[in-house]
DNA sequence: AAGATATTCAACCGCCATCCG
DNA sequence: ACGGATGGCGGTTGAATATCT
């Protein structure tokens, strides 16, 4: 048995809302507020409607100083590092961009952002003149809590077939919530991990800190690099999915000034060890005494992450993390590598 | 010009969290 | 402590519109 309907589906409308409708809700809610009742509100601004549908109105459209048309390139970059950052929680990236709603973003995400992210990097001809599924990503488990148990469990053939669908794609861009493959194709120095046969990764999400990491001084470095941070390395190799290897602070520095930044959105570097540093116009981790720290964050996002992740947490050896929906990429210290020689991780 | 196909986006659905009696 | 009511959210749908052939 179901949970009761929040009103009568019979006597209420559907569908788009007419101006006098607009009007009526405006109105009252400008006259009398909303009462702290969505439900019972309909009613006595006489209207047929669900309370959940005027709510929603309201939020959406009607409520004052809602910035509707085009985004800036600015608000583009804003959303893009909250999603790299926090993924799909509109209502936390809405809440950085003034007058923007949830549902703007993420309609905009959906239908352009996305693909114009992807069209910087499809190999493939114009989108025009293919079918539109080619554009969708391959099928995925949905990055939502009510998924979040089962992330780990999916099979080797799920995957074989995702990276098939890939194909369809230049891999210098793996795009959002592409499963990787770890450890057991890349050997990382881990005697720790959990969850190892595959990874939902919703691209530089989130990060694991797992009971077994060293801490120590050493500037880890992950890079999801493109064509250009492989062919940059000292000595990197391709395997069209994942490799590793060492370069120089200096070769590091050289790829961060040349490909690092919204321009070429293909390319990141995490900077693991005693500080976790995003992009610079993201925002930085610090990792200690098993707890994170938000900084160069507003106050409500830091404590949405914060709640968020203990709400998720299922296991406390293992886990610290900004955000309920991905697993994570592990990396840990080879203390037989000079100073100079950072570890560094590609995707392709 | 017309039908087919692709895109957009407002609105809905259903789930989970929180409130409150 | 419990359970129903409501709020809030993210995913999805589908009608309207735009673009292509």
């Amino acid at each position: 048995m179901g949970r009761a309907p929040c009103c009568d589906k019979a006597n209420v409308k559907k569908g788009p809302w007419s101006p006098e409708e607009d009007s009526k809700l405006k109105e009252y809610i400008e006259k009398y507020g909303t009462g702290g009742n969505w439900i019972a509100l309909p009613q006595k601004a006489g209207l047929k409607r669900c309370g959940k549908s005027c709510r929603l109105r309201w939020l959406n459209y009607l409520r004052p100083n809602i910035k509707h048309g085009e985004f800036s390139d600015e608000e583009d970059r804003m959303i893009c590092s909250l999603y790299a950052s926090i993924g799909s929680r509109w209502s936390v990236i809405a809440a950085q961009l003034s007058g923007r709603t949830d549902n703007d973003i993420k309609n905009y995400w959906n239908t352009k952002l996305k693909k114009k992210l992807m069209g910087m990097h499809m190999a493939s001809p114009p989108a025009r003149h293919q079918h539109r599924n080619l554009l969708k990503p391959p099928p995925f488990p949905s990055s939502s809590h009510h998924s979040y148990q089962n992330q780990s469990l999916i099979q080797s053939e799920t995957l074989s077939s995702l990276y098939k669908d890939l194909s369809n794609y230049d891999r210098s861009f793996l795009g959002f919530e592409v499963p990787l493959p770890l450890p057991s194709q890349v050997s990382l120095t881990s005697n720790n991990f959990s969850n190892t046969s595959t990874n939902s990764f919703s691209l530089f999400q989130t990060l694991n800190y797992p009971a077994g990491v060293k801490k120590n001084n050493n500037n880890n470095l992950l890079m999801f690099g493109s064509e250009g941070s492989c062919s940059t390395s000292s000595a990197g190799s391709c395997n069209n999915q994942i490799s590793y290897d060492y370069c120089s602070r200096s070769e590091i520095n050289n790829i961060k000034q040349e490909e690092m930044g919204f321009d070429h959105q293909s390319f990141m570097m995490l900077n693991f060890g005693n500080q976790w540093t995003e992009k610079p116009n993201g925002f930085y981790f610090e990792a200690e005494n098993n707890t994170l720290e938000f900084t160069d964050l507003d106050e409500d996002v830091k404590q949405q992450l914060i709640s968020t992740s203990s709400k998720n947490t299922h296991n406390n050896d293992t886990i610290i993390n900004g955000s309920s929906t991905s697993n994570c990429l592990l990396f840990n210290v080879d203390e037989s590598k000079t100073e100079d020689d950072e570890k560094v991780m590609y995707f392709y």
